[in-house]
DNA sequence: AGCACGCCGACT
DNA sequence: GTCGGCGTGCTC
C-alpha cells in the first residue's frame, strides 16, 4: 500500500521544523518507504523527519540533499499520517506542529536501548553465604524469568555487589535484554462484574458496533453511579478479543490512578499510561510498544489521541463534556472532535461517555450523526439526589460569610448521624479580590489584566491566570496606606476557615488542586476522605470530576451563580453540568442524598432546569436559543487572537483585519472585533480578539487562510486562530 | 526553530 | 574604521 523509493529517487519529507511545507530528500542507500521515520540533513543540523510521499520536485535538483538514515522505528501508517494532515487542515495547525503532537517520546532517533538483566545461572558460587543464598532463592522462585540489578536486590534484601560477585562467577547470568518491553497481556475474559439488565443492554449494542468493524461514535449517557465505567469497559474486552486496540481518554490526571485500579481488577493488568505526569524512558517505552502492537490499552490524557497505534479499534472520552479536552495552547484542537476524526480513519469506534453531555454531543445524537445510550438505573440500591435551592435572599448573613443557617443546619444533621458532608465552591484561594480600604485600589497581576488571588495556605498573592506570585504586602502599593488591605469574596481556603467556625467539631478536609504537591498526594487524600477519613469535605471543581465518596450524603452548593453571569454562551451550558455533577457526589452508595444550591436567582432556566430534573427540556431549550442565534452546533465560529507586547500595534492589526474582510464575506462569514480578549494580557503580552461567525455549511477555513494571509506579522506580533473557541468575548 | 547575512549607532 | 544591535530570509 506504501509506496517505495529507490535509492536517490525524491522523496518530500515532512520535519518538525516550523516550515509549513515538505522538503525534497534523495531516498537514502537502500531505498525508504513511504512513511518511514527518517533523519536528514537541514543547514549545519540533523534533524527527525517523516517520509510523506514523492518528492515535489520544485527546488535545484543540485542542491537536494540526501536522508541520512531510516530510523529504526516503526513506520507511521497511511491512516496516521491523513489524520495529522486532516486534523491540521481543520485547527489550521501547520504540519510540522501536528508532526510534533505525534513524535511527542524522546529518544526515537536513537537504537532500541538496552539494559542488564539478571537470571539464575548454572554455576554453583565457590562459598555459599546468606546474601547469597536470598539471591538465588529469589531466582528459583521466578523460574525462568530475570530481574533487573535494583529489582533483585530489592528482592533479595541485598546490595547490588552480592548480585555482582555471583555473576562473576557464572552463579548468576547477567544478559543484555530491551529496555522498550511490551506490557502484560489484558485478558479480556477475567474479571466481568454482572451487569444490571440495563448495562447490560448497552453493552450488547457496543459489542456489536466493534463487531461489524466499522466507524461509528456512540453518545453514552449515564447519571453518576450508572455504571458507565462497567458498560465501557465491556466494550474494550470486545476490541482486544478482535485483536485491536484500544484508547481511554480521561479529562484529569488525578483520575488515571483508581481507573488504572479498575482495569486490573478487569483485565488482570495495568494498561499503559500516557500523561503529562509519565517519565520520559515510561514514555518512550509506550510510544514503541504502541507502535508494535504490544500495547493493547493505552489510558492517558488528550495527547495520547496522537499515538502511532498499530490497530485502534475503540477510543473511549470519558466525561466528553470536559473543557479540559481542548487544547488551548499551542495546536488548538478539541481532543472529543479529533477523536471522532482519528476514528473515522482508522475505521474504529468511539464512545463518549458523560453524565452531562456537551450541547454539541446532544445535537449530534438528536441529528442521527451520534448513536445514544442512555442508562437510566442507577447502580445497587442508590438513587438520584434530592436537590434543592437556598434562596439566598431569605438568609441572614454578615459579610464576608458564605455558609447559610440553612445550609449549616443541614450539614449539622448529617455531622450527628455520623454522614460526610461537602461544600463546593468554584474558586481557589482565599479571596479572589485584594482591595485598599483606603483608596479603593484593587492589586492585580504586574503582567495580566487579571486580579490577584490571595493564597493564605501560601501566604502569597497569586495571578491565575500566569502563575505570578508575590508576597502578601503590608501597605497599599498605590496609596501607601498601611495594613488597610481587605480580602474581598469566598475562596475555599476561607470557607474552609468560616466551616471550622461553624462546625469546631468537625474534621475537615480541603480538596484544592494547588494544595497538592502531586497526582500521587491528591489520591492518597481522596482515598483518605472516601474512606471516611473527614467529615466536611471543602472542595473546588476537581471534586467535581468523578471521584467516588461512599459515605457523602450532602452537598451543598455555595455559589450556584457565579457560573450563570458574563456573556459567555456557554455559561449556562457549564454551569448546568457542573451542578448536576456535584449534586451527583451525593448518595453514591446506598444513603440517599440531598443536593442544596445556595442561590441569589432561583427562578433562572438554569437552576430551575437543574432542579426539575428535566435535561432534555433544558437542553431543547437551550439547543432553540443557538439555532437562533446561528451560534454552534448551529453555526461555526473561529476566535483570532492578535498578541504583541505594544497593545496599539495587535489593535492596528485588529482594525485592519476587520476592514479587509473580503476573503470572509465570500463565504458568508462576520467579523467581531478587535476587541481585548477576555484576558487582555498574559504574560506580559497584550491580546486582543475577533470573532468570525459562518453558517454551518461554509468553507471556513479556506477563507480565513485567505483572509490571513492579506496580512504580514512584523516584530512581536502573533496570530493565533482558533477554529470552534469554547469562550468568546 | 536556528543560523547567517546585512545594514545602522558607539567604541578603539 | 570596526564591533555588534536584531530585522529578514533561508534551510531541500
Amino acid at each position: 500500500m506504501d509506496s517505495f523509493f529507490e535509492e536517490g529517487s525524491l522523496v518530500a519529507v515532512l520535519t518538525t521544523q516550523p516550515l509549513d511545507r515538505t522538503l525534497d530528500y534523495k531516498a537514502p542507500a537502500g531505498g525508504c518507504f513511504e512513511g518511514a521515520y527518517v533523519e536528514v540533513p537541514l543547514g549545519p543540523r540533523k534533524i527527525m523527519g517523516v517520509v510523506w510521499g514523492p518528492g515535489r520536485g520544485d527546488f535545484d535538483i543540485a542542491k537536494v540533499r540526501s536522508v541520512i538514515r531510516v530510523l529504526d522505528v516503526t513506520p507511521m501508517q497511511a491512516e496516521l499520517r491523513e489524520f495529522l494532515q486532516r486534523a491540521g487542515d481543520y485547527t489550521l495547525t501547520p504540519m510540522p506542529a501536528m508532526l510534533r503532537l505525534a513524535t511527542r517520546a524522546p529518544g526515537l532517533s536513537e537504537a532500541p536501548s538496552l539494559r542488564k538483566i539478571y537470571r539464575l545461572g548454572d554455576v554453583e558460587p565457590d562459598r555459599m553465604t546468606d546474601p547469597r543464598r536470598r539471591v538465588l532463592e529469589v531466582l528459583r522462585e521466578i523460574g525462568g524469568l530475570a530481574y533487573t540489578l535494583g529489582e533483585l536486590a530489592e528482592a533479595a534484601g541485598v546490595t547490588s555487589s552480592v548480585i555482582k560477585g555471583l555473576a562473576k562467577q557464572g552463579a548468576v547470568r547477567e544478559e543484555e535484554a530491551p529496555r522498550d518491553v511490551a506490557f502484560a497481556r489484558l485478558d479480556p475474559e477475567r474479571g466481568g462484574k454482572t451487569l444490571t439488565a440495563d448495562q447490560e443492554a448497552a453493552a450488547q449494542v457496543l459489542r456489536e458496533a466493534i463487531a461489524s468493524g466499522r466507524y461509528g461514535t456512540t453518545l453514552l449517557k449515564g447519571v453518576t453511579g450508572s455504571g458507565k465505567t462497567e458498560v465501557y469497559l465491556e466494550a474494550v474486552a470486545a476490541c482486544l478479543r478482535k485483536g485491536r486496540q484500544a484508547l481511554v481518554l480521561l479529562p484529569e490526571i488525578a483520575l488515571t490512578a483508581e481507573f488504572l485500579t479498575r482495569v486490573e481488577a478487569r483485565f488482570g493488568a495495568r494498561p499503559a499510561e500516557w500523561h503529562s505526569g509519565v517519565t520520559m524512558t515510561e514514555r518512550r517505552r509506550v510510544w514503541k510498544q504502541v507502535s508494535q502492537g504490544g500495547a493493547q490499552l493505552v489510558v492517558g490524557a488528550r495527547s495520547a489521541l496522537f499515538l502511532p497505534f498499530r490497530d485502534l479499534g475503540l477510543t473511549i472520552v470519558d466525561e466528553e463534556h470536559d473543557t479540559s479536552y481542548k487544547q488551548e495552547e499551542g495546536a488548538l484542537y478539541n481532543a472529543r472532535d479529533m477523536a471522532v476524526l482519528r476514528a473515522s480513519i482508522c475505521a474504529g469506534q468511539v464512545v463518549l461517555a458523560s453524565a452531562t453531555p456537551s450541547l454539541e454531543s446532544w445535537a449530534n445524537a438528536d441529528a442521527g450523526k451520534y448513536r445514544r445510550l442512555d442508562l437510566v438505573s442507577r447502580f445497587g440500591a442508590s438513587v438520584m439526589p434530592e436537590m434543592g435551592a437556598i434562596d439566598m435572599r431569605g438568609q441572614e448573613l454578615p459579610s464576608n460569610r458564605w455558609v447559610s443557617p440553612a445550609l449549616a443546619a443541614q450539614v449539622r444533621a448529617r455531622l450527628e448521624k455520623g454522614e460526610q458532608a461537602m461544600l463546593f465552591i468554584n474558586r481557589r484561594g482565599y479571596a479572589p479580590v485584594t482591595i485598599c480600604r483606603a483608596c479603593g485600589h484593587q492589586i492585580g497581576c504586574p503582567h495580566c489584566d487579571a486580579r490577584m488571588v490571595e493564597h493564605r495556605f501560601l501566604q502569597r498573592l497569586v495571578c491565575h491566570q500566569c502563575g505570578e506570585t508575590i508576597p502578601k504586602p503590608s501597605e497599599c502599593p498605590e496609596c501607601h496606606a498601611e495594613d488597610k488591605l481587605a480580602a474581598v469574596g469566598p475562596g475555599v481556603e476561607r470557607l474552609a476557615e468560616e466551616a471550622a467556625e461553624l462546625f469546631p467539631e468537625a474534621r475537615l478536609a480541603v480538596l484544592s488542586s494547588d494544595l497538592f504537591a502531586s497526582a500521587r498526594a491528591l489520591k492518597d487524600e481522596i482515598e483518605t476522605i472516601a474512606s471516611g477519613g473527614a467529615d466536611i469535605i471543602i472542595g473546588t471543581q476537581l471534586v467535581a470530576k468523578g471521584h467516588n465518596f461512599p459515605h457523602l450524603t450532602l452537598v451543598g452548593v455555595i455559589d450556584s451563580d457565579l457560573g450563570l453571569q458574563g456573556s459567555d454562551l456557554r455559561a449556562a451550558e457549564r454551569t448546568f453540568q457542573l451542578m448536576r455533577q456535584v449534586a451527583g457526589r451525593a448518595g453514591r452508595a446506598e444513603k440517599p442524598g440531598t443536593a442544596l444550591m445556595q442561590t441569589f436567582q432561583p427562578e433562572h432556566p438554569v437552576i430551575r432546569a437543574i432542579l426539575s430534573g428535566d435535561e432534555e427540556d433544558f437542553w431543547k431549550a437551550e439547543a432553540e436559543e443557538r439555532r437562533a442565534a446561528g451560534m454552534p452546533p448551529y453555526g461555526r465560529l473561529a476566535g483570532i487572537i492578535l498578541s504583541s507586547t505594544e497593545a496599539q500595534e495587535a489593535f492596528d492589526l485588529g482594525n485592519a483585519m476587520a476592514r479587509q474582510d473580503g476573503p470572509l464575506r465570500r463565504v458568508g462569514a462576520q467579523v467581531y472585533g478587535p476587541a481585548p480578549a477576555p484576558i487582555a494580557r498574559v504574560r506580559g503580552r497584550h491580546r486582543v480578539r475577533l470573532l468570525v461567525k459562518a453558517p454551518k455549511g461554509a468553507a471556513l477555513q479556506p477563507a480565513l487562510t485567505a483572509w490571513a494571509a492579506q496580512f504580514r506579522l512584523k516584530g512581536e506580533l502573533r496570530m493565533a486562530i482558533d477554529i470552534d473557541p469554547q469562550n468568546f468575548f
